[in-house]
DNA sequence: TTGTACGCGTTATCAT
DNA sequence: ATGATAACGCGTACAA
């Protein structure tokens, strides 16, 4: 005996396949007392359709999915739950499909956008340097979230804040404090995406203030170690301090980052932010509930997805165009970061 | 025009589908010539096969599934990351699948497994309260990962730690330090796997020393809020301190909640260690990097995750019988917990 | 080495 | 309200 298909059920319950598809598929034509009878007998044989028989004769799923590049990152936990509250009140069901780091979500989202006859997509995380052309290939409409498409990319829809300007905010504010010697934990060199962005507005307010940009400051993240995690904040922060470049205060672009960075300072006998101000950047849990708790810049997550969702939904429904949609992001000051005394002394 | 399908590459290429059906699919019997050739039109074209269609032709896909309950949980990431590596070793393609909290996992497996043609799957997290006769639906090895299938039932397959034997290892070593009044952080009350394991052995440990058990030391997690996160752990330990109930030492069911028990006790003017110790379990990024460090019970991600690994593929190739596995636990004590203070003045 | 034709399990169309 | 049957796109046995 094989599997129980479609054909058992129908043969047992002495009706025609259509009978049973009809009566799976809450469809209006159909006796409710056959109904019954069907499901009772579905229950009780244990049957279970095949979703890939299904998908293959669907023309049309209502359906959504989101690609995430980087789970794990609990930034997108929220993020995800909206989007699936959003999705429902339309009566559209949302696939949530994890990416490698090596994959190229493009076609990731080529596949199963064929698989499962997707409406839209949402992209959430990754290193969006792709080019025009290769988003081209995607036919369906699709967002990008938590990641600016870029001056340039008008053309492709996304929500967003301007990491450039936030985190221009974030090192103006530090500089503010004082601190003339930042250092800074960014995304690995080769990284033309976020990361970049954030790099880009911590120059750039250094400079606005007359600063010179020290390279002996930046350090980039490792290609190997899972990027924004608590360790690889405290690896760097130990490299960091091993180079005996004196600075006052540490800007990490992400709060779990921020968390291992602060630890590895606690070791070494540094205080924050008493001898080191450290900041963060997204505004997750790790930063609010640690201590001290960690001065950063809060993405709207909430009002992110649900503009995800509204956006992509238009696009999908009254064929809206695409369209970038930025947020501003929140400076949130903890307790872990303070007036530089360095700057107390000097001016003394 | 419609989708582009292998008929039309077939077309295009002037050749039967089964040749281009071949080239895609890696078969020996085609001539390497007209391969290269059908790949680059293929490429050019943008044509994407259809997964449902595959799938449902296919007879075998030397594919298995993970099931996780609980994305969010870092605790997974890493078990993941093994485990994929495991597969990728045996020339097994690894499917992994979010789980709802709210759906029944079984459901779920019963689905994927048909839709994927799977050989066998792992199960991950979630309360795992569910009845022989529900698994038994499920005609494929499985194993159960980081949950104890419990004492009655060898016949399905898990891999773990002792919850129970663990938790009572904590409780005991916060009992050596002198703590008489253990407050603990709990799973919903409702919960029958880890989170009543856990309690369990917090209540044996406790009777061993005969030392009573107060219910009011006991904070149940809310079903609401979202579980073992920063915040939950912050609120109920709000909550614990609102009753005035005394207590020396806490001791929360999970790392994450630890350090949120840790911000509350220190927005309360309780300092870790010294007014209070608290303890974590689970061995998490969260609890090493944090300031105290917390003392936790640290499960063997890797190696539950390689066992696991063995012990699927070991019940698919050589048709062995399920077994349940226990790994021990390892008690790392770090700087959240001291001395009672109690137990030295009482002393004197 | 290659092409033809059938069938996978389901839903949709069209009769009845 | 129900049943027969034609697709859906692909892999594969078989024939060539």
């Amino acid at each position: 005996m094989g599997t129980i298909t479609i054909k058992d059920i129908a043969k047992r319950c002495q009706v025609g396949v259509s009978t049973v598809s009809r009566a799976m598929n809450d469809h209006p034509d159909i006796n409710p007392k056959t109904k019954k009878k069907i499901l009772k007998v579905i229950e009780e044989s244990g049957y279970v359709p095949d979703n890939s028989a299904r998908n293959l004769k669907r023309v049309d799923a209502r359906a959504v999915a989101v690609l995430i590049k980087g789970i794990g990152n609990t930034f997108f936990n929220q993020f995800i739950e909206i989007l699936e509250q959003e999705c429902q009140k339309r009566h559209y069901s949302c696939v949530i499909q994890r990416v490698e780091e090596y994959e190229n979500e493009i076609d990731v989202a080529l596949q199963i956008a064929r698989e499962k006859k997707l409406r839209g997509v949402v992209f959430l995380g990754g290193n969006f340097s792709h080019s025009g052309e290769e988003f081209g290939r995607l036919k369906i409409p699709y967002v990008l979230s938590t990641i600016n498409s870029g001056e340039g990319n008008n053309r492709i829809a996304s929500v967003s804040v301007d990491d450039f300007k936030e985190s221009y905010k974030m090192t103006d504010y530090l500089l503010g404090l004082g601190h003339k010697r930042i250092a800074i934990i960014t995304a690995r060199k080769e990284d033309e995406s976020i990361g970049k962005l954030r790099l880009l507005g911590y120059q750039r307010a250094l400079s606005d203030q007359g600063i010179q940009f020290d390279e002996d400051l930046v350090c980039y993240m490792k290609m190997h170690v899972d990027r924004y995690s608590y360790r690889s904040g405290y690896k760097i922060t130990k490299e960091l301090l091993s180079r005996k470049t004196p600075f006052t205060a540490l800007y990490a672009t992400s709060d779990t980052l921020a968390v291992g960075a602060i630890r590895a300072l606690f070791e070494a006998g540094i205080h924050v932010p008493d001898d080191c101000s450290v900041a963060g950047f997204d505004g997750m849990e790790a930063g609010e509930f640690c201590i001290p708790g960690i001065t950063t810049i809060r993405q709207p997550a909430k009002e992110i997805a649900r503009a995800t969702a509204d956006l992509l939904f238009s696009m999908i429904d009254k064929k809206e165009e695409p369209k970038r949609v930025i947020f501003d992001g929140e400076l949130i000051i903890r307790e872990s970061t303070a007036i530089s005394r360095i700057k107390s002394s000097e001016e003394e």
